[in-house]
DNA sequence: GGCAAACTATATCGCTTGATATAAATCTTA
DNA sequence: TAAGATTTATATCAAGCGATATAGTTTGCC
């Protein structure tokens, strides 16, 4: 398992650099174009490391692949993870659907920015939903570890929002359709872009319509309530 | 352009027969592998013919491809496309906020019920929405003669709720995320079902959740209204 | 019957892919 | 400096890809 040779002596580095290297060529390159799309050549050279190097580090494509799926993780996990566990210890103690509200709010905010937060992230959620579609090696970790938690911590704030005690059907569906909504706002980015400006509309293509889509989803939680 | 041996004498009949499976075994394996994955020597075994009859009839991969966009645009054309041009009309004359929430509501049904008129209808939705998502060769047709016209009478619609003579910006973006919420649902959908099994919910794998999804945006449909 | 047109199948080409055998380079340690 | 572990590069393999040259088969028409 040459994955993790990390202990060891300092020149050692310069191969810890040239994993790194790999890893985030394939973020991007994985994120872009799928994985059966994706070549280990193109990898190799965008990582600027030769062919053999992946097999080294990664032992092959799929091990790469794998390797890509828990770094996105990870970073989930060190941003929107932390604060999932904060709303879920606030909703164990409690919370008024004003409350709850602004929770949801904040969580939906949060989930937009991940694919905003640097240059590459658009490419790392792309990464994501080509996964939770197609369902490749890596659905189970994204599913388990990244995908159901959200979803889940939008269904509890919503039945909290709906005055439920627990997510029956309704709020598990109406959390499921906020996110997809969202999910496929991005995935569909172009073709919205392309959309509202044929329409007249000037959206900053940096942000990429992205807080756009999340005011009207804030209207949407505005929207919701008691039946 | 051997795509349109049509008007020629009756034994070349079997010639279209095999042309017509070709153009069957592609929508399902380009809809479910995407343009890249799909490979013209399954297609051909799928469609019982041999390897060249697709040069035969389709030029090359491309030519096959762009032939299965035009198949489901004039699906799509003869089945939603008159109703949108209906609804259009009956906007021209005029329409109420009540019924235009109707006309809504039904365009919106009609756009889920695409993806369950028959067996492979949720193929031909995944060739769409691929095609959205990745911007292959049959993008452009696809986005001018199916969801722009879906997307756009809705916006219209919106706007006629919201008491707006014309959609504006935040029209178009609502319509949009209405769109993008039933299409993430559907290329999503084994995730969906599997969340909602996970809770314990039980959603009939035949519709797939699809009829739930649509309950959620009928109400969302209702809660619209003027500002 | 024979002939031209429409159609189909076999075999193969050139290319790219993931993988890897092999050997060289680099650096630590003794 | 010699030994040894770690890391890197060259060259190549078998498999699968899209494409197609070539030849065979069917079938309506005269």
């Amino acid at each position: 398992m040459p994955s993790q040779a990390s202990l060891t002596s300092p020149p050692q580095v310069r191969g810890q650099e040239a994993q790194a290297r790999i890893l985030q060529a394939a973020l991007r390159i994985f994120g872009r174009d799928g994985f059966a799309l994706a070549t280990t050549r193109r990898i190799a050279e965008a990582a600027g490391v030769s062919l053999p190097a992946i097999k080294y580090y990664f032992e092959n494509k799929e091990g790469l692949y794998m390797a890509c799926a828990h770094e996105i993780v990870a970073r989930y996990e060190e941003g929107l993870g932390n604060y999932i566990d904060e709303v879920a210890a606030a909703l164990e103690g409690g919370l008024s659907p004003a409350q709850a509200r602004s929770y949801l709010k904040e969580v939906m905010r949060r989930v937009s920015a991940i694919s905003n937060d640097d240059a590459d992230a658009d490419l790392r959620t792309g990464f994501v939903l080509r996964e939770m579609t197609e369902q490749g090696p890596a659905f189970e970790v994204l599913y388990k570890d990244l995908w159901q938690p959200g979803v889940e911590i939008t269904a509890q704030l919503i039945a909290c929002i709906e005055g439920k005690a627990s997510p029956d059907e309704a709020a598990h569906l109406e959390a499921l359709m906020l996110h997809a909504s969202l999910s496929a706002f991005s995935s569909t980015r172009p073709v919205s872009l392309r959309y509202l400006r044929d329409g007249g509309c000037k959206a900053s293509p940096r942000e990429g319509g992205l807080t756009s889509a999340l005011t009207v989803i804030e209207a949407q939680i505005d929207r919701m309530g008691p039946a």
